[in-house]
DNA sequence: AATGAATGAGAATTCATTCAT
DNA sequence: AATGAATGAATTCTCATTCAT
C-alpha cells in the first residue's frame, strides 16, 4: 500500500525550481529548490529522476502555460488583428504578471539541457493556439516564408516588449501597443 | 625583465571559452576552458582574476567586434534603407559566420553574471554603429518609443532570423531577406 | 525518517583534527583530515559548516574537557593550596595524558581563526573551576591584578612545565613539583 | 660581473614577513611578502631557497634581535635583582615595542616549521644574556631544576605579562611590575 | 641579479544522486 | 513515500617554486 506521489509536492517542486532559475539561473542548485518547495533533498528525486528531467518538465509545463493562457477566450471567429491583438496582449499578460516564470523560461529555452525532444513537444503544444494565427499570417509579407517564422518573430518581439516594460513601468502600456505596432507592420502586407 | 605576458595566450583563453560556452553555456569548467586553450589551468588566472571577469572581458570583446564589423565599411553618406540593409546584412554575415561566437554572446547576454557595468560598456561601443542607425530610425514608427527599442527590436528580429538561417541552411539569403523586410516594415512610418 | 547524524563519526572527525593539528598545524587540510577519520571527504561538511567552524567547535570541546577534568574530584573545602594543587595536577595529567590535544589547543589558542565569540564562551566555561581558585588567588601578591591575570599565569607556567615534563620523561615528577613551587611562589603573599 | 645580492632586500623581506606573519600566520604567502618588500615573487628565492628557509632565518633573526637587545648595557656587575629587572625591562621593552615581531615570534615559535636545528642555535645564542642570568637564578627555588628552566619560565611568564600589557595598556606599567614580582617570586628562595 | 609569467598540485567547498532508516 | 546523511567527483582558485627573458 504505496502512498500516491502527492501532486502538491510536485507543484511545490516546480514553482521552487520556477523561482530559484529566475533568480540563480539552471546553476540552482537541486537542495535549494528542495528546501524551498519544503521537501527533502532526497523527496526531489522521487518526482524527477534527475535534475536535467525536472527543467525539462518545467520547460514544458510552462510553454503549456502560456499555450493556455492564450488559448483560453480565443476570438475564433474575429479578424486576423483582433486575433493578433488577442494573442499579444494575453501573452504580454502572462509574461508581465509572472516574471519568475518568464525568466525560467528564458533561461531554459536557451539551455543546452532541454531536449530537441522537449522542444518538439513544445512547438506540438504551440500548434493549438499558433496554428490558428500562423495560418493567417501566412497571407502577409511572410506568406512565403519558412514555418513558424512568423510566431518565431511574435515571440522575439513579445520578449524584447517586455523587457522594456519591465524596466520602464510607467510607459509599460505604451511600450506594448509600440510593439504591436511593430508587430502588426512586420507581419503585415 | 620577465617574460611578457602573452596576447597569443590570453587570445587562446578568449577562443577556448567562447566554443566552450556555446557548447556547454556558462557552466564550462575553467579548467576545460584552459585546457583546450592549452595552457595551464594555473595561467588561466594570470590573465583574468576570476572566471566572471573572464565571462565579463569576453562578453566585451565580442560586442566590440559585432560593432566593429558593422562599423566598417559603414555607408555614412547612404539613404536610411541602405544604412540598414547594411547593418542587418553586417550582423547576420559576423554572426552566421562565427556560430560559436554568436552562440557564447547569447549565453553571456543573459547570464546574471556580466555586470550592469559591463552592460553600460557594451552599450558606450555600440553607439558608433547604432547612434546613425537609431537616429535616424527615431524618424519612422518608433520614433516616440524608448531610447534603444527600435535597436533592440533590430537585434530580435536579427537572432530570429539567424536560428532560422542556421536551420534551414539551403533557405538562408532567402531567410535573410525575409528577415530584413519585416525589420524594415516593423520600424518603417 | 533519514539516517541520523552519527554522534561517532563527529567525534572521529574532531579526534582526527586533533591529532592533524598537533602534527602539521592548522594548515592541516580538511581532506587528511576526513580521511583519518575514516569519513568522506564532503561527509565532513556535513557535520561542520566550514574548516574553521571545526576549528572553533574543537577549541571549545578541548576547553571544555580540560575544564571537566580539572572540576571533578575538586576538593571544594579544602585550603588554598591544596586546591592550588589539586589544579595544578589535574591540569597537568591532563595535558600529559593527552599531548595531541594538548598541542592542537596550543595550536588553536593562538590562531586568528578562533573567534572572540569562542574566547569569550570559553572563559565562560573555565569560570566554574577557575573561578574558585581565582577567589582566592586574588588575595595573594596578585589581589590587585588584572582580572584572571593569575590564571593566566598559571596556564602559563603550567605548558612551560609540560614542555619540560616531555622532554625530559625520567624527571617528570621533580619538573612537576619544581613547577608547582615556582607557581605557588609566584602567587603567593 | 654578478652583482651582489643586495642585503636591503634581504631585510625588506624579513621585515615584510615579520609583518604578514604576525597579521595571518605562516600560512601569509609568499607572493605577498614580496609584494609588501617591494621585491619580485621570483626575487624572494634568491635570498631564500624555501619558505620554510625564510621562516628559519626570520626565527634566528628575531631571536638574537632580543637577546642583543638584553644583552646591551647588561649590568654585568649588578646584583642579581637588579640584573633580573633589567631583563624583565629589556625583554619586555623589545616585545611592547615590536608588537608585530613578537607576534611573529610566537607563531613561529610554536611552528612546525622551525627545525631543530634553529631551535638549538637559538638556544645557543642565547646563551651569552641568559647564561649570566641562568647562573644566578640556579641559587634559588629553582638551583636543581633542569637546564634552562628558569629562563623558559621567565620567557612564559614575560609573554603573559605582555599580553595583558596590551589588553590593557592604561594599566600597562603596574601591570609590568606585577609580572616581574611573580617572578621574581618564582624564582626565588 | 631581477623579474613576473607559467605551472600543476593541492585547497576548501559544493552538489547531484544514492541509500539506510 | 519521505527523509536527510553520506558520498566523492568536480569546481574555482591559490601558491610555492621554476625559468625564460
Amino acid at each position: 500500500m504505496a502512498r500516491p506521489k502527492s501532486g502538491d509536492k510536485r507543484s511545490a517542486i516546480l514553482a521552487a525550481a520556477t523561482t530559484a532559475i529566475a533568480e540563480q539561473g539552471l546553476s540552482a542548485s537541486t537542495s535549494s529548490i528542495a528546501r524551498s518547495a519544503g521537501v527533502a533533498e532526497g523527496s526531489l528525486f522521487t518526482y524527477f529522476p534527475t535534475k536535467d528531467a525536472l527543467f525539462n518538465e518545467l520547460f514544458l509545463e510552462l510553454k503549456q502555460e502560456v499555450y493556455d493562457h492564450i488559448a483560453a477566450e480565443f476570438p475564433r471567429k474575429a479578424t486576423t488583428k483582433v486575433q493578433a491583438e488577442h494573442f499579444w496582449h494575453s501573452y504580454l499578460d502572462w509574461g508581465m504578471g509572472h516574471p519568475h516564470k518568464r525568466h525560467a523560461l528564458a533561461h531554459l529555452a536557451i539551455s543546452d539541457k532541454i531536449t530537441e525532444e522537449s522542444r518538439a513537444l513544445a512547438v506540438l503544444a504551440s500548434s493549438e493556439c499558433y496554428g490558428v494565427l500562423e495560418a493567417r499570417l501566412a497571407t502577409g509579407s511572410l506568406k512565403d516564408a519558412a514555418p513558424n517564422f512568423a510566431t518565431a518573430i511574435l515571440s522575439a518581439l513579445a520578449e524584447t516588449t517586455m523587457e522594456f516594460m519591465a524596466r520602464l513601468p510607467e510607459q509599460a502600456d505604451s511600450i506594448r501597443n509600440t510593439g504591436f505596432d511593430a508587430f502588426w507592420r512586420a507581419t503585415g502586407k
